[in-house]
DNA sequence: AAAAACCGTTATTAGATGTAACGATCCACC
DNA sequence: GGTGGATCGTTACATCTAATAACGGTTTTT
């Protein structure tokens, strides 16, 4: 084996690692908030697409109903959401955002942009701009859903 | 809130997405071999240091020594490392790699090459260089030890 | 009107992770 | 040279997470 002249020689594992790394630190970042990063998903898209029903929450996210119960009782215990009587359905809810959670979100997104400045502290903003670039294909090269994060359930430990 | 003018918008989150897929689809990739991904992460680091103690492969590794044990369990009950008694320190061992060892690390060498042509089948080979150096920029800024998985342990779920 | 599908919830199962404790051994120090 | 503290691998345990299946209540279909 020589030298490794390859300069894309490990990319995939940067690309794991350096993810892994960010994904922990964000979850660091949101614990003094009191909120894991599902909770920030489930605020998000609760915002976006105001009155859905949690089965159409876990679709979006890729999260399994049972899941989202807890979830969306932590949150839900903090004010910050609304389980309405969908007028339509008397099964379901409908999700809405309180005026807290739009608070609680807009906090969030402060601290999303705190954790993404330090990350890319190496980087000019032009490279971040091509590194984001290059991401956005890599999601649409792959078919991932724009925005879903693929969840880190069950997955080994340590790469090679 | 604007139409997002911002071309790096997002990018933190782009790198966990990304960076978990990577991960899910490299454990997709080895589980055909019988191999998780800290069994590949052991195989090397054992070749690299011949003859090292479980104790420096956890550390090595960044991962807790009662969790070797099980893990090491299943390399040596393929035949792929042997276990043998440190000369130095009879409460230690040395771990080998055998030659079966060095045929299954070359294995999973090539289904390795194989995952990362798949990931970065979005860019051309100039722009895979220039997010490796970008990504390799960020683990030395970041303190991350060069080729050290941070592992997924508990993390959460999805971010926002 | 009856059967099938669907919503949110709960219970259960299974897996993984870090902490603590154990016997055996090594090392430092008196 | 012996004694106490630290170290190595292991086991046991307590915690936590996530997916599966089943449930009551409701809607939809036929």
């Amino acid at each position: 084996m020589p030298s490794s002249p390859d300069p894309a020689a490990g990319l995939a594992f940067l690309l794991s690692q350096v993810g892994a790394h960010s994904s922990a630190r964000f979850a660091e970042r949101l614990e003094p908030l009191g909120f894991k990063p599902a909770h920030a998903g489930i605020l998000r898209v609760v915002r976006d697409a105001d009155g859905l029903s949690q089965q159409a929450l876990g679709e979006a996210l890729g999260v399994f109903p049972s899941r989202l119960v807890g979830l969306i009782d932590e949150i839900e215990g903090k004010g910050l959401i609304e389980r309405r009587n969908s007028p339509a359905d008397r099964r379901a809810y409908a999700l809405y955002l309180t005026a807290a959670g739009r608070d609680a979100l807009q906090a969030v997104g402060e601290t999303s942009r705190e954790h993404q400045a330090s990350i890319c502290a190496a980087m000019s903003d032009e490279e971040r701009a091509q590194l984001a670039d290059m991401l956005r294909r890599i999601v649409a090269e792959q078919g991932l859903a724009a925005g879903v994060h693929p969840g880190f359930g069950r997955m080994g430990g340590e790469p090679m």
